[in-house]
DNA sequence: GTTCTTCCCTAACAATCGTTTGGTAGATTA
DNA sequence: TAATCTACCAAACGATTGTTAGGGAAGAAC
């Protein structure tokens, strides 16, 4: 057996504090950028001194590894359960943008970081899990089109993989405006974007 | 009269350097994020070493301010001139797209980095003319979809402010994958871009 | 009442940052 | 040919960066 060199929580116990100094950490990230965020400025929102952030994250770098890691497993939560009901294409793809809206009103700031940093993280090795998801979010929105295509719910004159950026990025950008409990509801908003999505913004004749 | 004083070039004289420096900072911004890019990685990028920067710059922040100016004082050219042309509103909505798709082809790197530093960037004294095109901006596609509102072509039930950031963001976004020289003009992404925005992508009934 | 654990502070560290100073090879001008 | 100018290099600067080591106050455990 070698030396226990029981020091430090890292990841066990007590995780309410490290919650609270995970959630400072990401409001500051989100609104500075990772790489202009110091250490010191994230102490400073948290009341206290750099070195002492060392006691429950062993580096920045961890703290944004823990960040991102949260929201994309809650949000596989989220958008699995949705795409287990086995809808129909339209309806997946409703259910798809209003989990989507939700996870941005929970996850605002992580969901900023994510759009921010992910091209810069996910070639490496650490971030893996981030450009796992990107394919894992392509595929899922992808036959979702295609199943829509196929249905004759979706238009079969647009191409697909131009249409499926044009959604995913409608959806997600919203996060650079969005604020949590302004005068429009996940729900609403979520409404709002399906109907400009699937119907259009121009008048019918 | 005080000592001239003269010796660097800064802002006078054989622009082509300038230039071609500027492209390259660019690019790095672009790909690296502003504050991630030392002047160094720059300098390595240009073959020359980091201090030969400051010959032709004060700083690595008058880089991005230029880069950025140039990129913005370009933009409003085009879009004065489709604003000046007193289209009816869907046309100049479809000029202003396809407009914007053309300086993205045109700008990309620059327009990458507006987007990822500008909300960073705009409070500060320096970068003000970044807030103001904003407010042109933004007063710009209002009036205009108001205008279609008001003469009937565009939806009615919609939110006005909702519609705009929706619009705004579905042409911009599109800079983070676009590639100069790949399959699709920016004349041909505007159209399908258009045809989305304008009519949906379901199919109608 | 001693010991242990938790959570933070004080003080420093090596590395890296943007930037400056002084110099110089080569072309241009006089 | 001498003088000047252009465009860079070599080497360093002070400041700031993420991070670490050692210590100490306060409560919990025994």
């Amino acid at each position: 057996m070698s030396v226990p060199t029981k020091k430090k929580p890292q990841v066990t116990a007590a995780p309410e504090r490290r919650r609270e100094l995970l959630d400072t950490a990401a409001e500051v990230f989100a609104e500075q950028g990772y790489n202009a965020t110091t250490v010191r400025k994230i102490a400073d929102h948290a009341g206290m001194l750099a070195g002492s952030l060392y006691y429950h994250f062993d580096s920045k770098e961890s703290m944004l590894e823990e960040i991102l890691r949260t929201f994309l497993d809650e949000l596989w939560d989220g958008y699995d359960a949705v795409l287990g009901d086995e809808l129909g294409p339209r309806e997946t793809l409703e259910a798809l943008v209003t989990e989507s809206f939700r996870e941005i009103d929970r996850h605002r700031a992580a969901v900023a970081i994510y759009q921010k940093e992910s091209k810069q993280l996910a070639p490496q090795e650490r971030f893996a899990f981030l450009a796992e998801s990107q394919r894992k979010f392509e595929k899922a929105w992808l036959s979702t089109l295609e199943r829509g295509v196929a249905a004759k719910v979706f238009r079969a004159d647009l191409d697909i993989r131009l249409t499926y950026r044009f959604v995913r990025d409608t959806v997600w950008v919203a996060a650079s405006w969005y604020r949590p409990g302004g005068q429009h509801s996940p729900e609403e908003i979520a409404r709002q974007y399906l109907s400009m999505v699937l119907d259009g913004i121009a008048v019918r004749e």
